[in-house]
DNA sequence: CCGTTAAACTGAGGGTGGCTCGAGTACTTA
DNA sequence: TAAGTACTCGAGCCACCCTCAGTTTAACGG
């Protein structure tokens, strides 16, 4: 028969993942894992026992996170085709630009099937599929438009929030969105 | 009165420029630059004696070859407003994308004015300024976009091109910029 | 309550990299 | 050719990543 799992254990694990959410936060997801032992009371081989490395740890610090998000992106279904698009997209790049790097490690874990993260990636990548079709089924946006493509602009879009304001990011996102409508410059979609 | 510049210290320069351009080719611009010394047969301290931190190693590299980018955005004042604004942003990102990482320390640089990079980056806005000034008094792009806007874009298209492929971050950035262009459905431009 | 057992914890240690600074080297100049 | 100094060297300190052999401790069965 299989133990209980041990308490201690299942403390250690659980004020590493407060901590570590509370340090990716604070110094991005390039913060020194050391330093989260340190602060969750726990010597760095404890660390490296519960999650393997830096991307483990990550994916699990999002774990909840992540159900709420896909949740609201669900529930965008209902919504007009271009307000889904527009509120799916906002919705992640905020996720996203909680954590400083994560749009790094979202970017490279679509292609990484061993990375920790490739399953939220995927999940993100579907869920923008699904308004994407919809709307270009609307005749809202351009037919040649892909779920790629929506994935890389919330992964562009997160980027540039770290790396410039906020309003800056939305200003950008906006105007790329703007570009995948269709208008009398682009090819029509089938109605 | 001034010595002249000592012989061997010159060829260590050179040297170390040379290297550091393969490395970061190869590696990124987040490369060791202890490997950058060992590869030009050189002392650590002799590497950080020519160049104080990474920023301005990267810098000195680049040099020469922005003077060329420059030149060939100042080119473009000729041609029609909107292909000019379309080989300008593809011209930086390919420049951009010879050296991983670099995405990153241009968006950084234009607010830092402590930054070795930082007159390349307000040099590459300037440019994009004029570009899209014309274009806006053109009637081409919508008279709301800004000169940031357009560095954002560069950045935010070579950071793309870094993590997903060259034709993927091609096709965000020219849905973006069918995004900054007057349309039916964008405010109208001036004439 | 107390062995037994295995899961979990520990932290020293080996490796890499950034950066500094005092001692030594070698180039320029007069 | 000697003086003077610009430059070079690399050991050394710090921070970080990650591993693993030895130790602790919680869970279980009697």
């Amino acid at each position: 028969m299989s133990r209980r799992p041990r308490a201690d254990a299942r403390r250690n694990h659980d004020r590493l993942l407060a901590e570590a959410d509370a340090v990716f936060r604070e110094q991005g997801t390039g913060a020194s894992l050391e330093g989260i032992a340190r602060r969750a009371d726990v010597a760095v081989g404890t660390l490296y026992g519960h999650f393997p490395n830096r991307r483990a740890l990550v994916g699990a610090v999002l774990r909840e996170r992540n159900e709420a998000l896909f949740d609201a992106g669900e529930a965008l279904a209902g919504k007009a085709p271009e307000e889904a698009l527009r509120q799916w997209v906002d919705l992640v790049v905020s996720h996203a630009a909680t954590y400083r790097g994560l749009a790094e490690l979202l970017a490279d874990g679509i292609d990484d099937e061993a990375s920790e993260l490739h399953a939220s990636c995927t999940r993100m990548a579907d869920i923008g599929e699904q308004i994407v079709s919809r709307a270009i089924e609307a005749g809202t946006v351009r037919p040649d438009v892909t779920a790629a493509d929506v994935f890389t602009l919330m992964n562009a879009g997160a980027w540039t929030r770290e790396h410039a304001s906020a309003e800056q990011a939305a200003r950008l996102v906006s105007y790329t969105i703007d570009g995948l409508l269709v208008s009398d410059r682009s090819p029509q979609g089938a109605v």
